[in-house]
DNA sequence: TGTACATCAGTGAACGCGCGTTCACTGATGTAC
DNA sequence: TGTACATCAGTGAACGCGCGTTCACTGATGTAC
């Protein structure tokens, strides 16, 4: 095992992974810079050499979060191919499928209470997220005819509560085991039916 | 201003409240015994006399709220009176109200993080909680043909989780004030088109 | 009604701890000539 | 290619602080006789 170098080589990057960890793990603020720089393997003061604080590393948790968040839902909406409907389904599951792989960045964003207008860039990474989701909605709802449309921001926002709603409640670390079905099955289930009552899916479907 | 004399009084009472405002105001974690027992006027070593400790507060906050939270919901749902539909919508409604008069309650029970078996009797309460929620469900999907009713579990786990991701979302502290509808209309247009969606209000209404 | 005494509900000082942050420092690296 | 030197990225010790909790204590209250 060889001994770590004087110089790190890549202290940001190891830092916002145990930052990341630690959030999953103990909550936004059970999350410590000395315990994260612990795991990185530095001392205390190191992480002053690149953040200027504890609150900066969790704000780049945040905006690390919201780009690949982005990145994800966009990759699964495909500019609604094959097909509106599916590319808006495929979205959903994207939703839950990245608060499962990545539960720190998903806690620094939703549940850290940093103000999405911390930084700049982190306002501007929460827009670019809400942008994708309105516009898969928006993709999929012009399918209506424009006096049974809702507008985008609208659909998109009930669909984004409940799939904040099912991770949190039945998605997350959950001691008590409260889930009566898999989070999964809830939210293709719960989408399906507020789409049917869109007028989005054919009743008997 | 008369001296507080010796004796508190009521301090379990005065205890809990300042936990709830803390909780309020600065979320699960940042509540600290020692300000709670500031709070209440007395000195950090008291509240060892009415809690085990700082959990113990916490978790109080919780059964308390789930409690409270059962009440209004139960008088909300009115055993289906007038109808079936109205009173799950009332009940809906009152959801959000409880999550705006009692932030407190409902950050120590939904994002404390605290184990709902924590004690036994924050347990029951939580159980009674979910009884009535599913009990509104069930009533009102008692209306839906057999073959096209979903379990009544899975109902009440969709409206629950579009109330709590609508709370989470749009109505809390929300700094950056994200909100684009205001909470209550955003839950009632969002039940109402999942209701359409089980076919529990006609299509045209 | 008085009095002795047990019990209850507080105080205040102290503890050990881990935190975020600062500081003077030093080892490693890169660059100008 | 060597060398002097500026710069970068770490160290480690220390700080002041507030935390949860414990402890011996004391003032107030309730009760038995």
């Amino acid at each position: 095992m060889p001994e770590r170098p004087y110089h790190h080589g890549n202290l940001p990057a190891a830092l916002l992974e145990a930052t990341l960890a630690l959030i999953a793990e103990k909550g936004p603020q059970g999350f410590t810079l000395a315990e994260a720089a612990k795991r990185a393997g530095v001392s205390p003061a190191a992480p002053y050499r690149h953040f200027t604080g504890r609150e900066a590393l969790i704000a780049e948790a945040a905006r690390q979060g919201f780009e690949i968040f982005t990145e994800r839902m966009e990759a699964a909406f495909d500019d609604g191919r094959p097909s509106a409907l599916a590319a808006f389904l495929a979205t959903g599951r994207a939703y839950l499928a990245f608060a499962r792989s990545n539960p720190g960045h998903y806690v620094a964003m939703f549940e850290s209470g940093i103000s999405v207008n911390a930084t700049p860039q982190l306002a501007h990474a929460a827009e670019r997220a809400t942008a994708i989701l309105t516009r898969a909605a928006g993709a999929l709802s012009a399918h209506l005819p424009p006096e049974r449309r809702p507008p985008a921001a609208m659909f998109a926002a009930h669909v984004w509560a409940m799939s904040h709603g099912v991770v949190e409640l039945f998605a997350r670390g959950a001691p008590g085991a409260r889930a009566p079905y898999p989070p999964e099955a809830l939210l293709e289930t719960g989408i399906g039916i507020y789409l049917r009552g869109l007028g989005l899916i054919p009743p008997d479907a």
